[in-house]
RNA sequence: GGGCGUGUGGCUGAGCAGCAAAGGCAUCAGACUGUAAAUCUGACGGGUUCUACCCUUCGCAGGUGCAAGUCCUGCCGCGCCCA
């Protein structure tokens, strides 16, 4: 019933791995061939999923199918207090129906990945909601303020004298006390989770119980190099639109083609050779990457169109398949406000703009109309095409 | 409770009383191309009868100036230090 396929193991223990604790004890628990409980926490904290993210659900998804159990603890309870990691300030904490919202969101995402029936879903609330003033303060004797402040994310903040809730420093403890409660054998996270990872091993001795093998995976870096995050729009969520994915990925930069193929896609070390072998050339090589992230979230044949869609419009200056309508009884319209009504511009102002940067382009049939002068009036046709820039695109109809 | 400091456009961050407000990032358009990459160029509060004019913005509310993001007063938020 347990998988202990050494290769299948030792894949799990080295892709996209940062840092493993400890780990010859991990190896042995994967070898005993006993049903491990892998713990995995989440923060029901934003609505989506992005694929860096996701490369942990994927992890998890590898331990399933050798057969072990997922714990997937939601952090219904520590939601509203906020995790520090990887944050340079403090986090808004959310109201109990914003969690509740992002939680449905969350199940729907998980389910792509993983096989949720499968897996056991418990919420901290569980044991929060009803734990004593008393038992939090004993918790709170396993460590010394030192130990808590002089994590990285906080001493940095006390340096740059940045605020610190109080509650924040109360979070690795809340964590590391899912630990416990679930009995978990390893836990998985993000390398910015080491801390509230390593606090699961303190608190879980306190309690007396095995301590768990704890494993950090890289992090994967947004689209433009930086770190990814939702405020940067640098993300690509795994459910974006076919099209939408495919184009993010080609976009992104080049030396992170590396990157994005070990911890974003699936594709074994020797494919990955393969398709480097067979072209130099890094659109190809990103396309050919593109692809297959899509085809991880959408499947295959979608995943095949979305490579048409992008070559027809960006390679081939075509057309895209599907363009958005826009309905008027209008026959003449000044360009401004045609831009403006088509929704293609936010103000006036802008449309003036794209106009002067030579960005408006209208297309009846074969005809193509470059618009120089912002105060041109166009006589409109059923069927015509207005053009801004090369991925904006609205067809007329008139009613 | 006391002292000091701070609050600027999507973010960051300048700003001597004459600014729709430097710089950076992000964004958008153009050229180029291997692509929505890189690089270069330009734009980047809103409106109009459009190389000009008008309106609205610099935590909030008042005040002093011909003129205030810039000075004064009072609030509010935030930070640090002392208690």
């Amino acid at each position: 019933m347990i998988d202990t396929n050494p290769k299948k193991i030792e894949e799990i223990l080295s892709r996209g791995v940062e840092e493993i604790f400890e780990r010859e004890s991990l190896l042995k628990k994967l070898q005993s061939g006993k049903q491990l409980r892998i713990k995995f926490g989440i923060d029901p904290t934003g609505p989506k999923i992005h694929i860096g993210r996701a490369f942990q659900f994927w992890k998890l998804r590898d331990f399933q199918d050798l057969g072990h159990k997922i714990v997937l603890i939601i952090g219904d309870f520590t939601a509203q207090i906020g995790d520090a990691s990887d944050k340079q300030a403090m986090r808004k904490p959310l109201t109990e129906k914003e969690i509740k919202e992002n939680l449905k969101n969350y199940l729907f995402q998980i389910d792509k990945i993983l096989d949720i029936k499968k897996v056991e879903v418990r919420y901290n609330g569980e044991w929060f909601k009803k734990m004593k003033v008393i038992d939090f303060v004993n918790l709170q004797m396993i460590f010394t303020a030192q130990q808590i402040i002089q994590r990285r994310n906080f001493k940095e903040r006390w340096d740059e004298a940045k605020p610190i809730g109080l509650h924040e420093l109360d979070y690795p403890l809340f964590q590391g006390y899912d630990s416990a409660a679930v009995k978990s054998d390893v836990e998985i996270g993000g390398s910015d989770q080491l801390f509230n990872l390593q606090a699961g091993r303190e608190i879980q001795k306190f309690f007396k119980q095995k301590q768990q093998d704890i494993m950090t995976s890289k992090m994967l870096n947004g689209l433009d190099g930086r770190k990814m995050s939702t405020s940067w729009g640098n993300i690509i969520t795994i459910i974006d639109e076919p099209n939408d994915m495919f184009g993010k990925v080609m976009s992104m930069k080049d030396e992170l083609i590396d990157e994005y193929f070990e911890l974003a896609a699936r594709l074994t070390k020797e494919e990955i050779f393969q398709i480097k072998k067979n072209s130099d050339n890094p659109r190809d090589i990103k396309a050919r990457l593109a692809k297959e992230i899509v085809k991880m979230y959408h499947g295959e044949k979608k995943s095949q169109k979305a490579e048409e869609e992008f070559n027809k419009i960006f390679r081939n200056r075509e057309l895209p398949t599907d363009i958005p309508v826009f309905k008027t009884n209008k026959k003449q319209y000044f360009v401004l406000d045609l831009l403006f009504d088509a929704k293609l511009a936010a103000s006036k102002n802008e449309a003036k703009r794209l106009v002067e940067g030579g960005g408006v382009e209208l297309q009846n049939g074969d005809k193509k109309e470059r618009i120089a002068d912002w105060k041109k009036e166009v006589n409109l046709e059923n069927g015509m095409i207005i053009k801004v820039g090369s991925r904006k695109f609205v067809k007329i109809k008139i009613k």
